[in-house]
RNA sequence: GGUCCCAUCGUCUAGUGGCCUAGGACAUGGCCCUCUCAAGGCUAAAACACGGGUUCGAAUCCCGUUGGGACCGCCA
């Protein structure tokens, strides 16, 4: 399919790798693949890694491995813009040589001070242009480049998202271009990348409608036709400000470690400024068919950590027990419960996953749970083993584990059917033997029906934890005694 | 200080002038299911920021106010 103007769509996700890949830049990045996929079009990754001191290659890698998670791949690129030296510089030539730009030969040092200045009297920190009539060089300074804005007169950015915005020429700043060692900046790197990679899309976060009018003024200098604007409202947080390190952990990657499905994440971010009627769950496939700008809100959204969770939850429920048992190996690692040598057999860890993953919301949750199916030793919690680990149950779990050892198939439909008739004789209540039997074998209070974590756990570890939990009733029923002899 | 953006339940949102007594989802409370916990089902409470217009009719269009946010770098 064609874009509006009837060439192929081509998209852009332009990061600088002075960080992680965090939640805003994984959306725009998600948007963008999304547009791209949607039109049928180019999604292209761009490094914008000019700021020499604060990129690094870790960081490249971290944003890449970040969007390889999300199974956001790219069509082109990366490129880097620190790679591309030469054609910005040849551009900012043109420019220079047509009188669009000029030298500069104020210093970092005494523009700050301007600016410091300005804000103090409350006034605009705008360049004051003092160079941009410059007949002849100071000595002994060297030259950045900066563009030379228009003064008077209008630009109109025409947003897909947020509509026309009008903007006053005079207000511009003749922004730098080059700094004075040569290197290129953002509005100008920007501009030549969209251009010379033939972007016919830019969709970035609303932070950037502000330099548009600029980045507009130098396409108009280059003589290239302006691409369409479409600025994504910010994602905050719950102080409704941008959301940044300080309100918890931003780094996609770092959901990666908490146990998150990726696809449950993008489901999760896409609906952050983005709808379909009232649908929640989305497949990567509907998203591509349904997803549209026009279907972009307009202002910001609050991220909201609960919801996150809920459908992860919900994306765990419906991924396989088979896919999960495969995922939840390395945290089950990492949470030392079980080791490089000793991994679970594969049929065996599903089954078990099958009935965890309904009660667990992420994967770190799952290993947890699985703990109770796969360790030796089980640790009681203190309120469930005084609650069910007393002298009042004693009878009734040796009468459980009679029960259990006279079993011949330990599977269970068999056990279910032998413990229903055991309680109708009794005329007791199931829960009556569940609970205590419960805490026995998995320490605690919750788990999945109790005929299945009799079946996962198998036979002779029931029946070891069994005999471990009488005698720890009977042990303390001991000290008790022993207890009162004293008094 | 200047410029710009934004405004529906606590949060994400539906809504494109009459289908709105404002719908869905998360979170919260209650009930059902039930061996516990989940999951699931049902249910309750919860919002059109305010003020003016326009219109037969406004959450929806216009203006203003208020509130929030972003940007104003030889950062990106």
């Amino acid at each position: 399919m064609m874009g509006i103007t009837g060439e192929t769509v081509r998209v852009r996700f332009a990061p600088s790798p002075t960080g992680h890949l965090h939640i805003g830049g994984a959306r725009t990045a998600l948007f963008n693949w999304l547009f791209a996929r949607h039109s049928k079009g180019v999604f292209i990754l761009r490094i914008e890694d000019t700021d020499r001191t604060r990129s690094t290659e870790e960081y490249i890698d971290s944003i890449l491995e970040g969007l390889g998670w999300l199974k956001l791949d790219w069509a082109e690129g990366p490129y880097r813009q620190t790679d591309r030296y030469d054609i910005y510089r040849k551009y900012a030539d043109t420019l220079l040589k047509e009188g669009k730009a000029y030298h500069c030969y104020c210093t970092p040092e005494e523009l700050e001070e301007r600016r410091r200045e300005a804000f103090s009297q409350e006034k605009s920190p705008k360049y004051d242009g003092r160079c941009r009539t410059l007949k002849k060089p100071p000595p002994g300074r060297k030259a950045a480049v900066r563009f030379r804005m228009p003064q008077e007169g209008q630009v109109c950015v025409d947003d897909l998202i947020k509509g026309r915005t009008v903007f006053d020429n005079a207000l511009l700043d003749d922004l730098i271009i080059l700094r004075s060692d040569g290197t290129p900046t953002y509005n100008f790197t920007v501009v030549v990348d969209d251009v010379d990679m033939n972007i016919t899309h830019v969709i970035r976060g609303d932070d950037h409608l502000n330099n548009t009018p600029k980045q507009i003024h130098i396409y108009d200098a280059l003589g290239y036709k302006i691409p369409f604007f479409a600025h994504l409202p910010m994602i905050l947080g719950p102080d409704k400000t941008r959301l940044s390190k300080r309100h918890g952990a931003t780094s996609v990657l770092a959901y990666k470690d908490m146990g998150y499905l990726p696809d449950a994440l993008v489901n999760y971010l896409v609906r952050l400024g983005w709808s379909h009627g009232d649908q929640e769950i989305f497949s990567r496939d509907e998203l591509i068919e349904y997803f549209t700008l026009e279907n972009v809100g307009k202002s910001s959204a609050v991220f909201n950590p609960e919801k996150l969770l809920w459908l992860n939850g919900q994306y765990m429920i419906k991924s396989t027990a088979g896919e999960l048992a495969q995922l939840v190996i390395p945290f089950l690692m990492r949470e030392k419960i079980i080791s490089e040598g000793d991994i679970p057999d594969k049929e065996w860890l599903s089954r078990a996953v099958a009935t965890l993953k309904e009660r667990s919301r992420t994967l770190t949750e799952l290993a947890h749970l699985l703990k109770y199916y796969i360790t030796d030793y089980v640790e009681y919690e203190n309120k469930a083993k005084e609650k069910f680990l007393n002298e009042k149950n004693l009878e009734n779990l040796i009468e459980s584990k009679r029960l259990l050892e006279g079993m011949e198939a330990f599977i269970a439909p068999e056990i279910e059917k032998v413990f229903k008739s055991h309680i109708e004789e009794r005329n007791i209540k199931l829960g009556h033997i569940a609970q205590p039997l419960r805490v026995a074998l998995t320490g605690r209070t919750e788990s999945p029906g109790i005929f299945d974590v009799i079946e996962i756990i198998g036979r002779e570890k029931v029946l070891k934890r069994l005999d471990r939990a009488i005698e720890t009733i009977r042990g303390s029923a001991y000290r008790s005694e022993v207890q009162r002899e004293k008094e």
